[in-house]
DNA sequence: GTGCAATTAATACAGTCGTTTAATATTGAC
DNA sequence: GTCAATATTAAACGACTGTATTAATTGCAC
């Protein structure tokens, strides 16, 4: 029964940080909803920060690897590389961060994990899951540059952090951020994903320059 | 003497969360750093979370009075809101995130505070910080409106909003997102702060929706 | 100087934290 | 069945947390 112990505890943990956060989870609130022993997490993961850590990875690595799935497909329907809409491509690039519930991440994990790298920022990222950032970063660029030969790849490299920048804070703050502007008299409610999705990758698309220079919509 | 020990823990609460983060420093972290005793930040804040609001509040405002002061020397120059180009409008919004210092904030304090509330969306803004923060919203969505006279108020604020993302995104995260697309064998320096600040102005210019109506460039 | 309020000080409290220890139980190969 | 490796359990440890308590001290009006 090695892995249940090690899967409920996992799958334990997913959902307590995801909703909790990590410092607010302790050890004994994982293994108490586990229903498992308290030592097990020392014996299966080392400590909390290899559990934490294997829950990042959980978390990291379906997102990523939903960008690259969509944009094969993209490249599959499209017939090749080239003849991917701009549209299409920042979607591809846009929806697993609008919409992580899709490739099976919980948006909360999503959101705390962007969090605790934005304030620690020197913290170590898992080598896997960097590999894979790594190679979203190539291929995407590489795809865009297809519409904008004329930006370096550095150019496109930052314009694509740049609409990360976008989709992230609007998922998290967007709510917040609309009802501050509309005041306290206002009731703002949820924001629309579907809306949300289109209206980052039409800002993203213009941020990147406008107008594409190649488009075969 | 009263003063005297209430800023002297202020003062060194403030250095020790913008280098730690609020769950990482301690109360007697902060008294010994200020040189005072520890029940002083119960006695003075009623208690650390106290400490914490007052903080914030010290982040916060100066960021948004610093961008209502910008837009004002704006006006002042160039005549009337009318007539101040859009990259100077976009650069007075942006101006304060990226280079916080110039206002007396410490951007190691700014990053965690967005980072507290893209976590805890709900959490408690105070009064005075979210007054501030609408109007600023307000008065930027009246200068950008004259320059976008087709978009509707709420699409302004939303793109209000997504610029707020890309530079917060960048400022805390843009560095290790350019390690990773360049790969482990790349050595990224540190980012300079003016070109971050012309950067995003472009990014989020042309993510508005392209060239502006209007410009006296 | 006296007296009162405001402030500072030293200490104790009750709780939580992550981890470790040592004993017990379980598993699978032979 | 035996044995050794693996896994689970209960209990305790030491460190740290924020806060409350109580006493000592200070500042200032009178």
């Amino acid at each position: 029964m090695v892995l249940d112990t090690r899967a409920q505890i996992l799958e334990a943990a997913w959902n307590l940080f995801a909703e909790r956060g990590f410092e607010d989870v302790s050890v004994r609130d994982v293994t108490n909803s586990a229903g498992v022993n308290l030592a097990s997490v020392s014996y299966h993961f080392g400590g909390k920060e290899g559990l934490i850590q294997e829950t990042v990875k959980r978390c990291m690595n379906p997102i990523n690897e939903y960008r690259i799935r969509l944009l094969k497909e993209a490249v599959a329907v499209h017939g090749s590389i080239e003849k991917v809409p701009l549209e299409v491509l920042m979607t591809a690039f846009m929806r697993p961060v609008v919409k992580p519930e899709e490739c099976g991440v919980r948006a909360g994990l999503m959101l705390r994990l962007v969090a605790r790298y934005l304030i620690e920022s020197d913290y170590t990222i898992p080598s896997v899951s960097r590999n894979l950032y790594t190679e979203v970063f190539q291929v995407y660029a590489k795809a865009f540059m297809v519409h904008y030969p004329h930006l370096s790849a550095l150019a496109i490299v930052k314009h694509i952090v740049f609409a990360s920048g976008t989709v992230i804070y609007y998922h998290g703050l967007g709510k917040v951020a609309l009802q501050l502007s509309a005041g306290a008299d206002v009731e703002v409610g949820e924001i629309d994903r579907d809306e949300m999705l289109k209206d980052v990758v039409e800002f993203s698309i213009n941020g990147f320059g406008g107008a594409p220079l190649t488009s075969d919509k």
